[in-house]
DNA sequence: AATCGCCATGTGAGCGCTAACATCCGGTGC
DNA sequence: GCACCGGATGTTAGCGCTCACATGGCGATT
């Protein structure tokens, strides 16, 4: 910086006003600092500037396993936020979400001087970890039951089940069974709530809602249970992993889907088009949930206050793994 | 700092010995800075050290689509790889693999001041912005056919190819067919490779391979061609996507995996033992592409040499898609 | 013509840390 | 008893930048 300033005939700080782009230097000084920028090949040291002004431009991102389609996919929709905002992205990834590894990892990410951090914890046991966050740093739980010690961005699930349930209910089946995922996922629960309450809505039976461990396994092994039962013949399931377990068990147990049985799932992964039958499923717009979780991040910065939690639709895509009641 | 050196009745500097483990320091004093940190509940400033050592312990990860399996699985060994050197994990994606992209991405790692940059760029279009990385930085390419500009870290497709082709050849089958991934993916073009040799070593007919972009809807769209011809009774996918698809298009054309067509994918996603039928896949070690990539990395950090390329193993996982010729 | 005020620029300090060198001390050798 | 040594500690000088304030020049105001 000492030899642009020096090269444009400036001083240091005028340099640094035209990095800036301060409106109080004149035209024909700036474009002699700039070529004298381009002639040095120079570029600001952001860890100078990170060391003065006390912010990184980095925000932290704590994720759980980010080969997970959801997890996933809300990284990329926070790091193009953030890209598009002008910060930086460092992550830690953490084996499980315990209560301990989800403040090493925040203790990692303030050890490194982010100026905010996201979340990506959709595990209930991950909440007692919210309680003792750092103060002053802004955090947003993505996806994530918090409680309330830090502000949500979540897609509506109860929203997303109901009018899985409700698309259901419409095509005539008298009730809807329910393949849950694990207790302690609160996106689990809010499935199963929303689920509930579009049956009850409906005046219809509530059967006991399975619960399986989000994997095809899960869905399959389940799904071999309720082909056993000839009232079964609309099943709404948690997520589309489990739904491709139930498809495979409800082919082997020879209840043609949609025919015998109409199927839903939930996420709408990128292989439901082209499962056998392509998949009715609840559409989640993570990207927009990565999105939506910067802009609070950015907001709290700004302002210095929290901002309110937010919820993004769902949608629910019908294609044709269900069908009319018999 | 100060407010350390000063509660501990020593200098700053005796304080810095303190954090790096120094030996020159003599327990007394040592405990007795520690008790001051813990009391005070200091912790270093990490951009400070990193302004004046001018290492930030950060890696930097280009990477393209982290919701694909394999970016996202690479990325996730990088970071584990990385967290256990003691090295942060900062990212940025690109919308596409141009050289434009890679090399913009490049420089806003270098601006962050990373000690060093893992590129996941599994597409040749990448493979000129590797001509002009600023030289200094060490760089490693995960999952890239990147030419001779820098160390590569991958799957040894080839021999997975093989090993797939010659598995439907030791079934009985008289040869393979092949659905290929996009030309520009060196990834794709490896495999064809490994395929076609595979068939050449066997003296088997080498039908010609059809290309597909990697998405089961092309692999549904390619799989009707092939199921209307009976000769094909086995069939290599250059990935489970698109072998998700043909499994499709042969079951709707009435041609039972694997009773009448074998199907080998590759890449091995969680999802594919729960296909129908369960799919026999190529597994590739992405967790340990990215480890490796970091090995590499530090190794050229420590050593200030180029390290040589890398290989993983690949390895073929049987299951229910594939069973002898008629 | 003297005063004011504003724009453009410069100066100095310091962010928190490490590297290099300086200093102090008790113990050793002769 | 004095020079000498090496381990333990202190001192000083930046790293590259921004912030707060100081300065100087020139047109507008009276």
């Amino acid at each position: 910086m000492a030899d642009v300033a020096q090269l444009a005939g400036v001083s240091h700080q005028t340099v640094s006003r035209v990095i800036h782009g301060s409106p109080q230097v004149r035209p024909q000084t700036r474009s002699r600092v700039v070529a004298a920028m381009e002639q040095l090949d120079y570029r600001p040291n952001p860890v100078a500037r990170a060391l003065v002004t006390g912010r990184s431009m980095t925000l932290g991102v704590v994720t759980f396993d980010t080969t997970l389609y959801g997890p996933a996919s809300t990284l990329l929709g926070v790091e193009r936020a953030a890209h598009d905002a002008g910060y930086f992205v460092s992550i830690v990834s953490v084996r499980s979400l315990d209560r301990a590894s989800v403040r090493s990892a925040v203790e990692r990410l303030r050890a490194q001087a982010v100026d905010a951090i996201v979340l990506i914890a959709p595990q209930s046991s991950a909440a007692p970890a919210f309680e003792e966050l750092p103060a002053g740093l802004p955090v947003v739980a993505a996806e994530a039951g918090a409680g309330d010690a830090a502000p949500v961005v979540r897609v509506d699930q109860v929203a997303g089940a109901a009018e899985a349930t409700r698309h259901l209910l419409d095509l005539g089946h008298l009730t809807v069974w329910h393949i849950a995922g694990p207790q302690d996922w609160p996106e689990a629960e809010q499935r199963v709530a929303g689920w509930r309450s579009a049956l009850e809505a409906a005046g219809a039976d509530v059967p006991p809602p399975l619960t399986g461990d989000w994997s095809p396994a899960s869905g399959y092994e389940l799904g071999r249970r309720l082909a056993r039962r000839e009232a079964v013949t609309a099943v709404f399931a948690a997520n589309d992993q489990m739904a491709l377990g139930l498809l495979r068990a409800l082919h082997e147990s020879g209840r043609p889907v949609p025919e015998a049985v109409s199927v839903v799932g939930f996420d709408d992964i990128p292989e439901a088009p082209y499962l056998l039958p392509p998949l009715t499923t609840v559409h989640q717009d993570f990207d927009a949930v990565g999105r939506r979780s910067v802009e609070l991040l950015l907001a709290q910065i700004a302002t210095g206050e929290r901002p309110p939690s937010a919820t993004v639709d769902s949608r629910l895509v019908v294609r044709s793994s269900t069908s009319a009641a018999a």
